[in-house]
DNA sequence: TTGTAAGCGTTATCAA
DNA sequence: TTGATAACGCTTACAA
């Protein structure tokens, strides 16, 4: 079934039938006459024909770290939700934390070329992303982290991380920090500063024994705990770069009893859906990921459109929300 | 850049280019000169014009109810790692749990057709549905569930249910069970077939009021759980259709101070990672979800290659988790 | 083993 | 407002 069938049998020409799809101008009875046609037909023309045409696919390739993970899919769901309702379909591409990968994924997309445009949930820069990005023939869209010269919708996570130590530095004097590598900048280095200029700001020394740094699982918030412990340092809050890392660390202080937050306060970022769930319930900063999917995803549906190479940053603003892993309140 | 450059580029004809990349068939020299001459320019053949051409995409839609789910997630690793392996993308298509959105997309792939196949990450099935899937000019795995005359792979959720079920009656005469709509006939049906199996082995009399239904959320089980204290009905066990549904039942007994598991023991089906974080631990069932998706990619691919017809249901196995939110250890 | 040539199903240009 | 016609970049008989 192909749109010269669809032509004879409504008795146009091809084009017609072409025009009646896209453009318009094409006179009412025939447009009438190639409607009933594909009515009956059930017609539809062929995406890949239309693409080698005109060069538009009305895919998207999305490229993120992990599936399994609440960030992740919060800002997954966002970008899916305006690109759909754009006509989009988005490809996906799951690295699994893995930074080579990353980089074929995006040269696959530079290669094959068979998307309009990508979104890149990122972690790291290295030499063969910024290499694999600036050969990318398509807009591109960096979300998570910022990458000078490109479009990129970012979490505050300086801020963040800063406002929500000082929360628990109200009421504690020997802190530790359980971050992630300083690569990732986002996560990594700039929390990792926000927490120090809380520190600062506190009057509070922060010697290297206690900054850790762990990667991302619940387990290395765990162990990371376990290592502090067992170092016989004494601390009455456990600043965590990631709820995931808070839970790890919340589990390791329960099995050792110490009591949250009375002799440790405890808090992370991120918000995940079981940060209300656990307990004590974790003091967090929301991250209103789903929302800079959608900036995201519009942001890209602009440069797709006008393909002018003007490019900003977008900072999203978050929220501390304070629970019961926290006794700032308490203490007032 | 097109292999007709290419072909001149390299001295040869653009038949010979194009052998070079598929069947083989080239002389050595031939074949040297071509890879020069693409090491050079960096030369990929067009996917797009490669699809027009052969009627092949190198893309599989995967249809999934919802992004931010644990069980999703892991299948969807799981199909990932199998079909990326292969040379497939993957188009993803959330559908937030509305059924009419899930007929759409598979609409879509049937009629642009510009998929090579497609896995559904299936809920329930409706006359749509059916109708929608029948229309599918390509091979179709459905994953969760069991679709009669089409290959699927699924959980044992009657067999799991029972089980989990049957270890919190050991210790308890008054069950409660929070399930979900009958619709769904995995997570709805089966394991509710499953829970009241295990109670008439125990020789348990249920009644509809122990029996509720709420959504898949962990809001949807703090608040039937909340119903069920309302309703002033005395309880010793509460046996959940999922762990989200667990875990608001258990944040509701805590905020009622109802003991767990001393007074009320507590159960659910899924295993997130978040059933050996939270207090107290989940006894749950775990279910090999990404092995789920690795098998559901596998059988795909076999379908894809073959073309012929045969259909085959695939039930996996699963591992019940005793943890601390049942007691049966303690009494034996 | 290689080259020629005919499509795959559209859209865009141009003339009518 | 419409219809020929030439691309788009590739694969694949078929012939050489």
């Amino acid at each position: 079934m192909d749109i010269k069938q669809i032509a004879e049998m409504a008795g146009v020409s091809r084009a017609t039938v072409s025009r009646y799809f896209n453009n318009g101008y094409v006179s009412q009875e025939k447009r009438a006459a190639i409607a009933r046609v594909i009515k009956k037909t059930g017609y539809a023309p062929s995406r890949q024909a239309k693409t080698l045409r005109t060069g538009k696919s009305g895919l998207v390739g999305v490229i993120i770290p992990k599936i399994n993970s609440a960030s992740v899919s919060r800002m997954v769901a966002g970008i899916t939700s305006v690109l759909n309702e754009a006509g989009y379909q988005l490809l996906l591409a799951n690295t699994d934390n893995d930074a080579k990968v990353e980089v074929d994924f995006l040269k696959l997309f530079a290669e094959r070329s068979n998307v309009d445009g990508v979104i890149l949930v990122a972690t790291v820069f290295t030499r063969a992303h910024r290499e694999a990005i600036s050969a990318l023939p398509v807009p591109l869209v960096v979300l998570d982290q910022v990458l000078p010269g490109y479009c990129s919708v970012y979490q505050d996570d300086y801020g963040a991380m800063r406002d929500v130590a000082d929360l628990a530095l109200r009421t504690s004097a020997h802190p530790a920090y359980i971050g992630v590598l300083e690569e990732d900048v986002a996560a990594g280095s700039e929390r990792r500063r926000g927490y120090l200029d809380a520190c600062r700001a506190h009057g509070i020394e922060v010697s290297d024994d206690r900054l850790l740094v762990t990667d991302f699982s619940i387990d290395g918030g765990y162990s990371a705990c376990e290592q502090l412990l067992a170092r016989g340092l004494e601390f009455d809050a456990l600043v965590c770069a990631t709820d995931s890392i808070a839970y790890g660390a919340l589990t390791c202080l329960r099995e050792h009893e110490r009591a949250v937050p009375r002799e440790v306060q405890v808090v992370g970022i991120g918000d995940s859906e079981l940060s209300q769930v656990i307990t004590p319930r974790l003091t967090t900063v929301h991250y209103h990921y789903k929302t800079s999917g959608i900036e995201a995803a519009r942001m890209l549906l602009g440069l797709m459109a006008s393909t002018e190479g003007v490019w900003r940053e977008t900072k999203m603003g978050y929220d501390v929300v304070e629970r019961d892993s926290t006794s700032a309140c308490l203490s007032e």
